[in-house]
DNA sequence: AATTAGACCAACCGCACGCGA
DNA sequence: TTCGCGTGCGGTTGGTCTAAT
């Protein structure tokens, strides 16, 4: 199955787009939605392929696109996103409302990635460089649990995003039935969504609730949820104690089940992964940078409850003012103190390493024998993987 | 002021995948 | 089941801007 050209590219116009071009792309969507993109420069009067026609609106053109610097927090998402995801660049977008895929990439091979390897972070990895020089044994278990996670998780995400896409083409192609385009009405993505959700299998319960206690928050993805289990189902705990219990599984039982349990308070309660990865971060205290790692870590678990909390309270549709650029889900997002991107920003690398010293022993209470780096790597998978549990169903974006 | 190097980012390229005939 | 089409995605390129020399 060889792959046709997107179009006839003789004659046809590449590189920069003018004004005018942009002027012509944008009217005739504004009147009659994109369409089949193949088929569109033409009848827009274009002298474009359908691909840069798309490539055009979806990364500039299209009327939900915040442009401009990156905030601290959309960097803290940005750089924990992608500790779990890679490049997925896409699929990082859908937690970044009004951001395009393409230019998280560009900002992340810019800037972010250059500030990583400057503190001593592999920006593949995320994790200090002088990891890979410690022991195999234990490490290797841990890692596998967490590429577990973050494989299913990722399939998940990528999953939720296709949807989510899908779902905004539609809620888009209604927008042309009911009004002009720009802002979904309240509730259509969500509606259009679960149209979808069930027209793939997929059970359309994805999403957040929240105990009436108020404490804790369980996310059941996938198929059929937690109160039935015919289907594959994803399910997040996080209770008071931070201690999230995911169990991943794609059949009724027989699928295998991976169990990860961990805390964030406290060094006592022995989870699953402690124990093996209980020495895993000895000896990291050498790496310059990393109890500003840690605290910013923290920091952004933090931040992540907060996003979390947020994403809860605007459940229920989005409106068009949700979609503004001065929209709670950002002032949210600015409560969080600076701490994570704030070293990420810190241009002076002595600073930090003078700096990491004092705060390692302030932090870990001097006792140096790496059950911190071992919290310190849990709590960044946490919060990762907390961040991920913001759906991205209920993503502005959407 | 001129030149050079590096940073930035819009746009392109080609592969992969889903869908329908 | 196969094939072609349409589209999404990630990697890469090349033009422009800016800072340094």
């Amino acid at each position: 199955m060889g792959r046709s050209p997107c179009c006839d590219k003789v004659g046809l116009k590449k590189g920069p787009w003018t004004p005018e071009e942009d002027q012509k792309l944008l009217a005739y969507i504004d009147e009659h939605g994109h369409g089949s993109w193949r088929a569109l420069p033409a009848k827009a009067g274009l002298q474009r392929c359908g691909k840069s026609c798309r490539l055009r609106w979806t990364n500039y053109l299209r009327p939900d696109i915040k442009r401009g610097k990156f905030s601290l927090q959309e960097e803290q998402i940005i750089i924990q996103l992608h500790a779990l995801l890679g490049n997925r660049w896409s699929a990082i977008a859908t937690h970044l409302p009004k951001r395009t895929d393409n230019e998280i990439k560009n900002y992340w091979n810019t800037h972010l990635k250059k500030r990583l390897a400057k503190m001593g972070i592999d920006p593949i990895t995320h994790k200090p460089k002088s990891d890979a020089l410690l022991s195999t044994d234990g490490q290797s278990k841990h890692a596998a649990n967490l590429s577990h996670m973050a494989q299913w998780e990722s399939a998940r995400l990528e999953a939720e995003a296709r949807l989510a896409r899908e779902s905004k083409l539609r809620s888009h192609s209604l927008q042309h039935q009911l009004g002009p385009p720009g802002f979904a009405p309240s509730g259509s993505a969500s509606t259009s969504a679960a149209q979808l959700v069930n027209k793939t299998a997929w059970n359309s319960t994805t999403g957040w609730t929240k105990s009436s206690e108020g404490n804790s928050a369980v996310l059941n993805t996938g198929l059929g949820g937690a109160a039935n289990l015919e289907s594959p189902t994803s399910t997040l705990t996080f209770s008071e104690n931070a201690r999230p219990i995911m169990s991943k599984g794609l059949g009724v039982s027989s699928m295998p089940v991976i169990e990860f349990v961990g805390t964030t308070s406290g060094s006592s309660e022995a989870g699953i992964i402690k124990e093996e990865g209980e020495q895993e971060w000895k000896g990291l205290g050498s790496s310059t940078n990393l109890p500003d790692y840690k605290e910013g870590i923290e920091n952004s678990l933090s931040f992540t409850s907060s996003l979390h909390d947020m994403t809860i309270s605007m459940e229920g549709g989005w409106t068009p003012e949700s979609l503004r650029p001065n929209s709670s889900h950002i002032d949210v997002a600015n409560v969080m103190e600076e701490g994570f991107t704030n070293l990420l920003l810190n241009d002076s690398t002595d600073k930090s390493l003078s700096d990491s010293g004092k705060e390692s022993d302030e932090n870990s209470g001097g006792s140096g024998d790496g059950s911190d780096y071992y919290e310190d790597n849990k709590n960044y998978w946490n919060s990762i993987l907390n961040l991920v549990n913001s759906s991205p169903s209920d993503s502005p974006m959407f």
